[in-house]
DNA sequence: GGCCCTCTTTAGGGCCTT
């Protein structure tokens, strides 16, 4: 099952609630972005109405006639979803376990994998063009995935993605100012109360985190206090090293899908796809490498620590 | 950019992220 905001809005939300869990009823149906994506549904021809917001992928020309058949032709520009009715399986319930007998931490910690799509690989000047997350604890409306319109910065990187500038620059897909609000009412609705977030990138520290940081500081947010950045890559350069000393083995997300079988659900370099896939790949780390909760939070870094490395670096 | 490795440490190349 997945349910994109905007279909959540044309069916009229207060008749949707029953279906929902408990708490992304309650922040959709509360939620100040969502009258957000309705003001700018509204101005796209000056009439106050729902509308869905679709991006399709059909394409003409040299990509995608292959990703346009993997993603079934269209693809929602914002959703988040039913991972649990989707999949009709608890795909994390290894580390679920293990989560629950780290009793302290397992009532405290929420683990959200997470995953960017930008227009290049400069953390300075290139912007996030979509952005997929997952609760790794799994459950209902666990996943989330976004296209973001990247304003006036062109993607010169599609041949990576897919991903193109006809895509995203349209007014029905989020500016990130837009988003960065939605984006944080789906962590809060993932929150345990008085709790913290383990936010997982592969690379994280020199690249998913930069990116997030120097966003949120354009839209003039804020990381929240209580995130913890981890960094997914030295876990999987750690483990590897450890398999075969002798020989340098590729740490990267595909190198480890490979080295685990582990089968990708869609195209690489889509955020969602690779955030499904890092979610499987992190569950093995942890377990290979014999890692508690309280280890994990001992290898985090907070958005200060970084912020301040990229601060130092700019002056460097 | 940050990290790791080595033919290193007063350095440089490769990996990983898009």
């Amino acid at each position: 099952m997945c349910i994109s905001i905007s279909q959540v809005s044309r069916l009229r939300i207060h008749s949707f609630g029953s279906s929902c869990c408990e708490r992304v009823h309650g922040w959709i149906k509360n939620s100040s972005s969502l009258k957000l994506l309705d003001v700018r549904a509204s101005s796209v021809d000056g009439k106050a109405r729902w509308i869905r917001r679709n991006v399709s992928t059909t394409t003409q020309g040299s990509r995608s006639n292959t990703k346009s058949s993997v993603l079934g032709g269209t693809v929602p520009v914002t959703r988040i979803i039913d991972e649990e009715s989707r999949t009709k399986v608890q795909p994390f319930g290894n580390l679920q376990q293990r989560l629950a007998q780290d009793k302290d931490l397992s009532k405290l910690l929420t683990v959200i994998v997470s995953d960017l799509e930008t227009t290049g690989l400069h953390r300075k000047n290139e912007r996030i063009i979509e952005i997929a997350a997952q609760d790794i604890a799994g459950g209902g409306y666990s996943t989330f995935q976004t296209l973001v319109n990247p304003g006036v910065v062109p993607i010169t990187n599609a041949h990576i993605h897919g991903i193109r500038n006809d895509m995203v620059c349209r007014p029905e897909v989020p500016r990130m100012e837009e988003l960065i609000p939605i984006f944080l009412r789906y962590v809060e609705s993932r929150q345990k109360p008085g709790g913290y977030v383990m936010l997982v990138a592969h690379n994280g520290k020199s690249f998913d985190f930069q990116f997030l940081i120097n966003e949120f500081n354009r839209c003039s947010y804020e990381i929240p206090h209580n995130w913890l950045l981890l960094d997914s890559l030295p876990l999987a350069r750690e483990n590897m090293k450890s398999v075969e000393p002798t020989v340098k083995l590729s740490s990267s997300l595909e190198a480890l899908a490979d080295y685990y079988s582990l089968t990708r659900e869609g195209d690489a370099h889509r955020a969602l796809s690779d955030v499904l896939l890092l979610s499987k790949v992190f569950q093995k780390l942890t377990i290979d490498l014999k890692l508690s909760l309280s280890d994990l939070v001992l290898r985090c870094h907070t958005a200060s620590d970084i912020s301040a490395a990229m601060a130092k670096n700019k002056k460097a």
